[in-house]
DNA sequence: AAGGAACGCAACCGCACTCCC
DNA sequence: GGGGAGTGCGGTTGCGTTCCT
């Protein structure tokens, strides 16, 4: 094997203008050929891979520089719930980011956000740990900011998202649910099961909104899928957004929307399907953990919880089969919150 | 204003794969 | 088929910058 650029006395860490300018000549004058060998002949005392590295990172001239665009941003999510950490994979749908670019804001940038969001990074599905709980203030508050970005100006890509985080925060809230309503004493100790739905803003409008537009994401929270302008017609108090040329999303608008890659590539699809579809859902399991929930009720406020769940009634009486679901609000809006004092 | 903490990014390291002899 | 060379890739580190107290 080569030995390490330290014991051949080469030089290492941060590259000066002159070697950056030397590498270039010589890449443009001659191309790379053997990188192994390049740097003899360009005159740089740098081992070949770390010019390799120097120039498809940073001075090969197609390089895109700058922030992500948010359609950059969603089609990172998107290829990642399918590819994972494949960031070589990544890139080449990415046209003038490099892997290690796509690698670092990933890291720095995306995973934390989809963890504040209670997406858990790697498996793109709703995070149900109670880990979680501890950052349940950060959670909220990513859930209002969500829903305040839902009534302004968006485009479609990242309205798609947004309709996949919707469904994660939402499933995620289901969950504590569960775990609050069947282990009072698991809350943390600054955290009352009333001050949580009592957060202002969240049940009120996120109840309204859970029934996403994309049928996928209704089957995969254990919704039956249903055609969405009917359901957004069933809900109450749901505005949609007013900007001209807006449409709710289908698979088929999101394909067009959100897919810059129309080279027949087997990927292309993907760009269409939110981060939560493709990470291979279980609907049994969840289905089987809602089977379990125990009655949810913002004591500090019941005219809202009352509201928030006949809105449900009204949603559920579309699917008529669905008594589980009749049951369930039912149970809710009668039963009061047990909580302790 | 100063010091520490957090963040972001470029670069390195080591493993794995492919190719060639 | 085996082994070495060359290359690609993902994970990690180090350091400069920015933010916070």
């Amino acid at each position: 094997m080569a030995r390490s650029p330290e014991e051949s006395g080469l030089k290492k860490g941060p590259w000066t203008p002159e070697e950056d300018q030397k590498l270039v000549e010589y890449i443009q004058r001659h191309g790379h050929g053997s990188w192994r060998a390049l740097p003899k002949l360009a005159g740089l005392n740098r081992c070949g891979k770390s010019c390799r590295l120097r120039w498809t990172n940073y001075l090969r001239p197609d390089i895109k520089r700058g922030k992500f665009s948010d359609e950059e941003e969603n089609t990172i999510i998107n290829l990642h719930s399918v590819l994972g950490n494949k960031w070589s994979a990544i890139a080449t749908h990415l046209p003038g980011r490099t892997d290690n670019e796509i690698k670092n804001f990933w890291n720095t940038h995306l995973k934390k956000k989809l963890m504040q969001m209670g997406i858990d990074p790697v498996t793109h599905r709703p995070r149900t740990d109670l880990n979680i709980l501890a950052n349940l203030p950060q959670l909220l508050a990513a859930a209002n900011l969500s829903t305040s970005l839902v009534n302004n100006p968006w485009d479609n890509a990242l309205r798609l998202q947004s309709d996949a985080t919707q469904l994660a925060k939402l499933h995620l809230l289901h969950n504590l649910l569960q775990v609050l309503g069947t282990s009072p004493t698991a809350l943390p100790p600054n955290m009352e099961a009333g001050n949580l739905f009592g957060t202002p803003s969240f049940m009120d409008h996120q109840a309204y909104e859970y029934p996403t537009s994309n049928p996928q994401l209704n089957g995969l929270i254990g919704l039956h899928p249903t055609d969405p302008a009917q359901t957004l017609s069933s809900i109450p108090s749901f505005v949609p957004p007013q900007e001209p040329g807006f449409e709710y999303q289908t698979m088929e608008n999101s394909k067009v929307c959100a897919g810059n890659n129309n080279d027949g590539d087997e990927l292309g699809s993907l760009y269409a399907i939110p981060a939560l579809v493709s990470a291979s859902p279980e609907p049994s399991t969840v289905n089987q953990k809602e089977k379990k929930i125990e009655p949810a009720h913002d004591i500090s406020n019941p005219s809202s919880t009352s509201t928030t769940f006949e809105a449900w009634g009204e949603l559920m009486d579309d699917e008529a089969s669905d008594s589980y679901w009749r049951d369930l609000i039912d149970q809710a809006s009668s039963s009061p919150w047990p909580i302790s004092s």
